[in-house]
DNA sequence: CTATGTGCAAACTATTTGCCGTCTG
DNA sequence: CAGACGGCAAATAGTTTGCACATAG
């Protein structure tokens, strides 16, 4: 692990739970905290980082993807006017579907269009 | 509505339920039925299609997003081995989300990854 | 005739890769 | 010195767009 794969994953790790970071920003971060760091190798890292189930990538229709530290199962919420992605647990989610799908389920993914609080105002 | 849309939609819309195509598919289905199109095209008509509300697009991650006639709600099961989606139902998703997000609720994605039970074998 | 639809090629966005230099143990 | 790390530029995949021509109503 170098310097900068150290500050790359405590970025991901140490931000307030429920944030969520594209490349690009993290490239920003990274050179805010003064280092030479390119695009290629941020996404080479949390390519490694991801594989090794360390970071989660997250997907969200038509953009960037997001990645984020927080590897525990749960599930997103995505705000359709400011964009924010949220964090928030389901649970009972996975029961529910093992009742309705035939087969071995690996996991299940979550993704919730709301308007939230702060914008529907 | 020309004819070449009316064949993309009807292609969309006959094909047995629980179908899903990429852009390259249906260009593929459309030569096959002797239309000279090109992916440009199909593309520029599929994203009217979807803006309309008439067929739906599915992101799934790393990869082209696909395109079906369903546009019901329902869920999508992905099998990690195939790759193959399929369509379910998951009655009572909507209420058990609105019992644990707070905003309004305009729609919510599941996509379970799965291994179906061809593959299982 | 006017709007809509289309092909083609080029642009674009997000991401990945090859190559080669550099640093570290 | 070997192997991991990283910069740069080019490649790639999927999708979108500008423009000029064709076609339908």
């Amino acid at each position: 692990m170098s310097v900068l794969q150290d500050a790359m994953l405590s970025l991901l790790k140490n931000i307030r739970i429920g944030e969520h970071f594209t490349a690009e920003q993290i490239l920003r971060e990274l050179r805010a905290a003064h280092f030479s760091v390119s695009l290629a190798t941020v996404y080479r890292n949390l390519g490694i980082f991801t594989s090794e189930g360390r970071i989660r990538r997250v997907s969200v229709a038509g953009g960037p993807k997001f990645y984020e530290g927080n590897v525990l199962p749960h599930d997103h919420a995505v705000c359709l006017r400011c964009g924010r992605i949220s964090d928030f647990a389901l649970p009972g989610l996975l029961d529910l579907v093992s009742e309705n799908l035939k087969g071995e389920i690996i996991s299940a993914d979550l993704t919730v269009n709301y308007i939230c609080r702060d914008c529907a105002e």
